[in-house]
DNA sequence: CGTTAAATAGAAACTGTTTCTATTTGCGAA
DNA sequence: TTCGCAAATAGAAACAGTTTCTATTTAACG
């Protein structure tokens, strides 16, 4: 069941456009990360012509409202993945197949007390992220794609 | 004290060269992350000649080898920060100041089982970083620098 | 519809990083 | 100590992912 973006875009003042839509969805129909090129190259079959700008663009204004998540390959490029996963959690990724999965653990309570009583500093953020192989790559042997 | 980082490019195979025991020095005096640009900098300092390749191949070589660690910072440039601790443990970045303190705590052993155990998947790394602002940022309101 | 600010295309610029090649240098062997 | 050679480096150039810019198009609202 495709989710009805609208009021999502709405709430973060943006305009609800055929790009916007559409790049959601390509998001949401993958269980897999996605690079900005490859979204691109999937938005090119929607429309005739499409920059690549505007995916980043949108991609950005996305992560910023934190709608969609960045993640940190070990290549240093730009990743973006779309969990609809409400509650605070974090993600296992699969280094070779790309494919994204919830890790229901977060120890935040404990690093905020470490940090706020024993540095006397304060919380922004925090990464947590595992990457790794999947049951499925580990199983069988399936060779990496980009 | 100044340790001698001799034997620990040997231990990698790497020649003992001046300008890898000047960046690795460079970096031991610091309890700051700095950028390759920031290192190249204080290596021109040192050396009439030195080129920012040079720089960047060593730390790849130096980060390669687990003798200093990458920071991930939220503006995805490269940074670096050699810690002396040798059990495992995370970081506390201050993105104001760049100061990193040692944050032990890890909890990658209940990840591991959750990984192993509910997704049947392997983990190959894993990244636990808290950003934030330290205490003196927190008192002093410094101003951020690059 | 008409108005207006937001969104976009396409080109161009940017910037941190990597590659390339000729030259230099560390270091084990003689 | 000197030699020989693979490793390391400088400097220039290339690269690639990302961002900026400006004219044009479009969504939203009355
Ligand atoms: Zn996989
Ligand atoms: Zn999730
Ligand atoms: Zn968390
Ligand atoms: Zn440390």
């Amino acid at each position: 069941m495709k989710p009805d973006f609208q009021p999502l875009l709405k709430s973060l003042s943006l305009k609800t456009t055929p790009k916007r839509i559409a790049l959601l969805e390509i998001l949401d129909d993958e269980k897999v990360y996605l690079s900005p090129e490859a979204i691109w190259k999937k938005m090119q079959k929607l429309f005739r012509s499409i920059g690549l700008p505007t995916v980043y663009r949108i991609l950005d204004e996305l992560h910023e409202g934190n709608i969609i998540s960045r993640v940190l390959h070990p290549d240093r490029k730009l990743y973006y993945y779309l969990c609809r996963n409400e509650e605070h959690h974090h993600h296992f990724i699969c280094v070779s197949c790309n494919k994204v999965e919830d890790l229901h653990f977060c120890a935040e309570k404990e690093i905020e007390t470490l940090v706020v009583k024993g540095m006397k500093g304060k919380v922004l953020s925090h990464i947590l992220q595992i990457n790794g192989l999947c049951s499925r790559c580990l199983t069988e042997q399936v060779p990496a794609h980009g």
